[in-house]
DNA sequence: GATGAATGAGAGTTCATTCAT
DNA sequence: TATGAATGAACTCTCATTCAT
């Protein structure tokens, strides 16, 4: 692992732990093991590692919807596969997914253009649900309306992993909410 | 309005335009035009206002939602009369649901006393949702799963507000949502 | 004497010193003997001493010139009046007269708006000659290049006093610059 | 060029650009193109530069000064000639004449041993006058007040280079003022 | 000799909070 | 009760300088 990933690294623990607005280059440094002059070294500043955060999240995200966009699957497959995406990425890197969503929300941070791609992602749901609504597998819906459905579901396993840390409760609900799209976007009759 | 209703509607102002970590008591008395001194004299600081804020927001949505509980009137009713509420109260203090959801997610407030309250409502809507089953109004699900998708959803509803301050779309995305749940949650046959 | 004339009083002292690139905040408050933030309480920076010092000997310069420009005297004694204010100066406060000096030669002085004003007191200079030029009491000549000598005898001056604090050289090289400039300005056969 | 050589110049440039004080050894070393720890290799730190800069500078205008000294010439046009001299090298290089001026007035500078040398080009054009007076060329003058005024002038000049570029200016000056002194020194009826 | 990386010391600035009046 | 002024503790960032390779 490079310095600068010894970095980021101990400023997730430090952004999760303690907010972004109270994490400090020095409190940063102090976790990675370094002087705070190698911190601005290696960064201009705080602010650039959330980018860097950002960033390669939304990269990560993008990649991984466009990819499955493309598959030849069923919408419903699609959407339950990347809610499980999700559920594993906060399984593997709880801290980071706790930043994204806490820092996203901040008003400081609604104006940074690294945040302001994530509305791509919602794009490519609504994506998924024309095609399904195109192909008669869905009745038509606003799929903007939709997609925020989607993402705000989202957020709130998320939130809920963050304040209760049951996995278990959010893969039931991810089930749950899987059932209420497939049965309330369904066309009766054909159970898809 | 008194003195301290005064110094909380700059603090909101402030708040809500610069978030709570980059607000100082020194902004929020000169945006109240007041001594710095005075407003240490009503608030021991600036944390006060944010648990205020919280508990205020709390009480008036609990009020709302134990309310609408014990309405006569279909479950599905009081959901979408929840989510109108809430839209309602957007437009109403736009700054102040701004503060609620931002703050929420922050790390240094998912410890405060006065925001762990809100999880209460999410009970609210379980039970709402536990009386309809009860009633076979609707299907047997998991109302806390369930629950947790209407909360998401109305985040994701002032989040989308405050990106796009498009009110219009909000009505649809409430529609759409409780067309969705109606479909999704509601028995075969009966439409309900 | 008021606070801030305090800290301005420590600051000139400082900057004599060290010149104003190595005074620091920090410096200034020590000899001011009150705390650091009290210092930033009662200036932006210290830059805005810097522009204070300019600003305030720019006035009190221009006031004399502008004064002296309009009695009724020989041009020639308007200049000796004008080279014995600044000895006087000197002498009152020579520690100003230096960061006058210093720092008007610096490269990022230069640019300051408080500074660029002094370039009005040589055209004060050069009309009191334009005067005596239309009074035909000296000969014509460049008066921009001739205000050019005697501010560069001035800077001079004020360097001499710093190197070797011998104010009586000082007197003398005053008169002797007059002389020059009566005998090199002055019209042949009248003397003056 | 020589390495050496190669840095000095880029010296020259950001110190004249911002000043020395706000030049940094990073800074040079990147206008150099070369690694910083280079830098350090060649000089002991940034001051040593500026001292070269001034001792070098101090050599070339000595050696011409003594030599124009024991030209045999009217002492009038050895002036002239140094004056000249001075505005050849402000063409050729107006980033070097610019630092001396500028730091040889800061305080931190004007203790370096190398910055006192330039006293004695003071003493050259005093000896350059006694000379004259020696001789019965001009009346007998206090000759260190005297050179006082030429190197007055001679600041000035470069001053009001560095501010307005306009060299026209400059010449017309120096005429100027060698007309003045020619005038205000020189005895009367011979007209020299 | 050349070089990338490291680092301690310090400068500039902000802010929550107190206190005398 | 109201208020201007004071203040210490933190925080961000810079830079001269060194050192291992």
């Amino acid at each position: 692992m490079s310095l600068q990933e010894q970095i980021k690294a101990a400023a997730i623990k430090i952004i999760a732990r303690e907010g972004f607005s109270h994490t400090t280059a020095d409190k940063i440094a102090q976790e990675a093991q370094i002087p705070l002059s190698t911190f601005y070294d290696n960064f201009t500043d705080k602010e650039e590692i959330l980018d860097d955060l950002f960033t390669s999240e939304f990269q990560k995200r993008y990649d991984f919807y466009v990819n499955i966009k493309n598959w030849h699957m069923d919408w419903f497959l699609k959407i339950n596969g990347i809610l499980n995406f999700h559920l594993q990425e906060i399984q593997k890197e709880p801290e980071l997914a706790t930043i994204i969503l806490a820092e996203r929300m901040n008003s400081h941070c609604r104006e940074r253009r690294s945040l302001s791609k994530f509305s791509q992602l919602s794009s490519i749901i609504a994506a998924i649900l024309q095609q399904a609504i195109d192909e008669q597998k869905i009745r038509p819906c606003n799929v903007e309306a939709t997609s925020l459905i989607v993402f705000g579901f989202l957020d709130a396993l998320i939130y809920e992993f963050i304040m209760t840390k049951n996995l278990d409760q959010l893969q039931q609900a991810i089930d749950n909410f899987c059932l209420l799209l497939k049965n309330g976007l369904g066309k009766f009759g054909d159970g898809s």
